[in-house]
DNA sequence: CTCAGTGCAAAAGCTTTGCATAATA
DNA sequence: TATTATGCAAAGCTTTTGCACTGAG
């Protein structure tokens, strides 16, 4: 069996949860936004699941975010855009620094962002279940090209 | 005059540049964004601004907000949902912090992401132009509830 | 066998656009 | 008067939903 039909079926077994169905546009969905190293959204997840199997629909794999979302599964990224990306929840956290010329993500992990939670969850007393930093700016590339 | 008029007057000529009119429907809806303390979304702006101007349309909002923000006068805001929200461009940096019981929006300054920014734009070697911090949680009120 | 999941098509938001009319500079 | 902006209606995109059918457990 090849690495790839190995994936797919680690895939299938964490999906293996009672009272949830793991059909094989699950696995696949799950697999695109894994190996999706950029940040996917909805229309790119859709193009590559059709690649494997012609007859997925979008309907699927917009109810299948939603489901992997709500369970925790990945995570919904706002851009400055009019649609969502999505990525499979990280298990460290980090964030996220996006190039305005070329839209090129960047992760980046920052411990100063444990301190500020703190620092506001006692300040406006909240209690804060997330923290998104998201910075953007000009990669390298694109600062040349702009001079 | 009233003060509110002297308000609309101010917002006015504000927008008074070569090459840009100042109408009514634009100061209106800059107005109502500067008031508007929580964040308002488009058609926040909207309902607002008919009650002052009836035959405003939802299409001059939408032109108008763009326009705005390309102009650096008003900042578009992503929050966990589907649409945008504006506020006018803060002086000082602030970020935002979202109940996610009731929706309320507080903001926050803090002396923390500036060192952020500092820490990422030198490892990441990325000019970063902006940096914005997003918490999400629970309010005190709310907080209770869910007990 | 049963019920959750799927595909398809249709609908529902939010946002943009074309065009004739109105208003500003 | 010469543009620029507006209103209206229509179109565009992303996302959601209804329903009959399929397939996993």
């Amino acid at each position: 069996m090849n690495t790839e039909a190995k994936s797919v079926k680690n895939t299938h077994r964490a999906l293996n949860v009672p009272g949830l169905k793991a059909t094989n546009q699950r696995a696949l969905i799950l697999e695109i936004i894994r190996r999706g190293q950029g940040h996917l959204d909805a229309d790119e997840v859709y193009r590559q699941a059709r690649e494997k199997q012609p007859r997925l629909s979008l309907s699927t794999v917009y109810r299948t975010l939603r489901m992997f979302k709500k369970r925790g599964l990945v995570e919904e990224l706002h851009f400055d855009e009019a649609h969502h990306h999505y990525e499979v929840k990280p298990s460290v956290e980090h964030h996220h620094l996006i190039c305005l010329g070329c839209g090129k993500v960047v992760e980046f992990e920052c411990s100063l962002s444990q301190r500020m939670r703190e620092d506001i969850a006692k300040e406006k007393d909240f209690e804060v279940t997330g923290v998104e930093v998201e910075m953007t700016g000009y990669c390298p590339n694109c600062r040349q090209g702009r001079k």
